[in-house]
DNA sequence: CTGAAAGCGCTAACAT
DNA sequence: ATGTTAGCGCTTTCAG
């Protein structure tokens, strides 16, 4: 039988629609299903859309296809997600941890699924991580504030039950240890959930006895709640934002921020999902990205 | 054999990892894998991972996970996707057409798996359909603009090879029509790739001869460029953008937008996706969803 | 070198 | 009620 006549066939085949079964392939054991899955927070979510997107295009190369499931947060649809990526037979997963514990996955990865973990580090399952210096960033920004000389700097956080807030919290920490200044130059106010409620506790702080001079917004959410009552006001106020955004520029006000390549982040780790399922067996790696703070404040 | 006993027998089955083989499950004509497939554009883009979000949160309502691809505006790029989804065997697709000519997925259908078109119509293939009134939305805009007083508005787009532009000029054109002024009144600049070619035009269109009152951004991306050069510029012409965008109100001059509702128009195709992944074989249908002008700028 | 057959994991239809 | 078997579409192996 020659080649052409194959091709022929082949086109013949192709154009009456039969169109070969992919998952029929994936029956015997050991064959790939050329599917990655993506557990994240929220797709809707720009930081999540751009990871998205990145081991999307990351995938193809590898002609592979993603598969996106958000948990919201809630460590029990992440596990429930991750079971049922694991029944569709994925090559493997990335994941950004919604829960604390991952030890469940074990048995998935004995057999043979590969997990990478991204922005958040997995709690009881050593794996390769991929994290955004947090820590670091937060402690450069508040250290540009307090050299601008702020002493009353109001720190805007949703929740420390997420561990990249810890993380930030914890730099805001060294910042004040490393200026050999009490921590009360920092005040914590936690449960700031969104914009609205950002815009809220801006307005309380200035409002009340000693308003802060300096304000320094945990995640981009909390950031566009507070430029947006700052600016309202006409407030001089200083704001420096962790998470830069795409408009962060083009904000009514000056607007500094601590940046991070979240691309790289998700590039970075795709790619070392992909070496996994390539037979990659050496010992888990964690690598930390670093952030550059983006200064637009007033120069002391 | 006793119930109590099988659920012992499947949480030790489970947790030795165990996990049911689902793909081998769909092998047997006529089931379903609980898989769709969005074919869209590119993920990066707001416009898009609100679609992504909201169609894996209504796939997820109906135990269902959602495989998304980019086409990135490429007609092949996209029946390559398109392919490869259905040798996968999704229930169905959600695309997002590139290409004008989807009469190769006839075979497909006829095999049963659904489609549903979104944002722009398809080409060739009969199918549910759901769109956005360009047309109207960028008749209203300008009518806006006429109304105000202006008489020389520029239209920057990027190309009329995308049916949402073609559809936007003409809805410029109506305007111009009803009210009863001639064609030059707009001045169409075509080519306007993204923001800094946005920006660029504005510039050149302010700096030559009979500079625009007033300038009509047909995309989102068009007018973050043309915020940006009217704001350097302190220019005090008028803007409007077609796309709503989440800090358009907060950006440095007034801008007035033309806002639709990406997220109901995807649910509705996941809907109409899902209505027919169940079963309805009535006909296709097209619906269009209408826009709404939201003005910021000088009442006159 | 070509062609038949076994088996992947599951379910539906069968026989016991 | 229970257990057995055939077959889904594909690949691999083994026999011709």
């Amino acid at each position: 039988m020659n080649a052409e006549l194959v091709d022929r066939v082949l086109a013949s085949v192709a154009a009456l629609g039969f169109q070969r079964n992919q998952l029929a392939s994936t029956l015997r054991a050991g064959r790939r299903t050329a599917t990655v899955g993506l557990v994240i927070e929220e797709l809707a979510n720009p930081f999540y859309s751009t990871i998205a997107s990145v081991a999307a295009e990351v995938a193809a190369r590898h002609d592979t296809m993603l598969i996106t499931a958000s948990s919201e947060e809630d460590p029990e649809a992440e596990r429930r997600l991750v079971f049922d990526l694991c029944s569709r037979r994925v090559d493997g997963l990335l994941v950004v941890p919604a829960g604390s514990d991952h030890s469940f996955l074990r048995p998935e990865v004995e057999m043979g699924v590969q997990v990478v973990f991204l922005d958040r580090p997995s709690g009881g399952l050593p794996a390769d991580t991929v994290l955004i210096d947090n820590r670091g960033g937060a402690r450069e920004a508040v250290a540009a504030l307090l050299a601008a000389g702020h002493r009353r700097i109001a720190v805007l956080l949703d929740s420390v039950a997420v561990y990249t807030m810890r993380e930030r919290l914890d730099g805001v920490r060294d910042a004040l240890d490393d200026a050999g200044l009490p921590p009360e130059v920092a005040r914590i106010a936690e449960g700031v959930a969104d914009p609205s409620g950002a815009a809220e506790t801006v307005g309380a702080l200035l409002d009340g006895p000693n308003p802060p001079t300096a304000f320094f917004a945990v995640n981009n959410r909390i950031t566009v709640g507070a430029v947006q009552e700052l600016w309202r006001r006409g407030s001089g106020a200083e704001l420096v934002g962790f998470d830069d955004f795409e408009l962060s520029h083009l904000m009514p006000r000056p607007l500094t921020v601590v940046a991070y390549d979240t691309a790289a982040m998700a590039r970075r780790a795709t790619e070392m999902l992909f070496d996994r399922i390539k037979g990659d067996r050496s010992p888990p790696r964690t690598e930390v990205l670093g952030t550059k703070l983006v200064w637009r404040g007033v120069r002391r």
